[in-house]
DNA sequence: CGTTGGCTTGAGAGGGCTCAAGGCCAGTGG
DNA sequence: CCACTGGCCTTGAGCCCTCTCAAGCCAACG
């Protein structure tokens, strides 16, 4: 099994070697080449992503046809629509590769199994659940702050990767348009 | 045990009666009045509370001593501020009570028991989460649409409490200022 | 070396905010 | 029973931040 995985994992529950050995029974592997789709609006999110090269972006298109970015995934990182995920109801979301990727892939019954089969992934699921919760209320009140405001919370917290994101993105991922964005960028780098 | 707890656990776990008459070990019965705090800014927050009768609300206040809410809840629903109950540190929020309110206080060694005692607790604690996940994800994609939409959506959603919660207070949840709130109600009622 | 996509820059427009005043209760005290 | 008060909602006027639309630049790539 992929060593990002099983430290992500055991960052937050104890595997035996017994059940590591047992993993990569759950998980196939595949690759995604630039551009090319994870997931397409419309269809079902049949599985959850494990990132372990490569960088993913999880994204809407709206009735004008401006695009809103729900989320990034690079290595170490999960991916998925959620909502279909759980419901089997038809996404609202792409998932496409801003990179050549590459991700383990963990489909709901064998998600299931794996919550069956070693209970303490239950565990694990429920924490990430709650960071990203988290996260994710931090960011709604930052939606609510002045453009520079969001962009620095940005930068302060994806500084790692910023570069390898390109900017019209990075605006999409913070509600503004690319324009705006180039020009907060050019007011704070005067400071 | 109150009754409307154990409905909620079996929305989505199976409890037997025994598990079910342990339930009572683990939470504390608390009241408190309009006005009053359950959390104050600063200080750590040590307890997931469930409300069974009343409002409540976490809201954070800016530097400019403007409100953010982030959460309404009302029988049935959660609430607490997750990061400090899951870090120990002090909290950025206030949760105070709309109206005289009744709540479960289940403080964090308590949970930690329940996790212990009665595993499949952890799986109940990951779908709500989950769930909350999905929902806190919705409403950030909202918070990029027009104020017209926003409120529609509030109305949609939240319809059946919309009533008994003031009107500056779902524009402090919307991100907007009362006064553009009570122009929005008067375009939309005309339509 | 022409085309394409991403970033920048400018001018103008508009949505939502600020500040301010007025009206309408509900609660309170005389 | 009534005047008074304070909180909440509404309405208006003016402004500012951010968006839109448009053009120009540059690097990558065929």
């Amino acid at each position: 099994m992929h060593e990002l995985l099983i430290k992500n994992f055991s960052r937050h529950i104890a595997l035996t070697d017994e059940e590591i050995s047992r993993l990569p029974d759950f998980f196939q592997h595949k690759k995604v080449g630039k551009k090319r789709y994870l997931l397409e609006e419309g269809t079902v999110c049949k599985a959850d992503y494990f990132v372990i090269k490569g960088c993913l972006r999880q994204y809407q298109v709206d009735n004008e046809g401006r695009e809103s970015v729900m989320q990034f995934a690079l290595e170490d990182w999960w991916i998925a629509d959620l909502y279909s995920f759980l419901t089997g109801t038809p996404s609202a979301f792409n998932i496409d590769a801003l990179e050549d990727s590459e991700v383990l892939v963990l489909d709901y019954d064998h998600q299931q199994r794996l919550f069956n089969e070693i209970p303490k992934m239950n565990i694990y699921w429920r924490i990430i659940m709650q960071n990203a919760f988290v996260a994710l209320q931090r960011r709604l009140l930052f939606q609510q702050r002045s453009l520079e405001e969001r962009y620095l919370e940005f930068l302060k917290r994806y500084a790692y990767f910023e570069q390898r994101i390109p900017q019209h993105q990075i605006a999409a991922y913070l509600g503004i348009t690319p324009e705006s964005l180039s020009r907060i960028r050019n007011t704070v780098l005067k400071k």
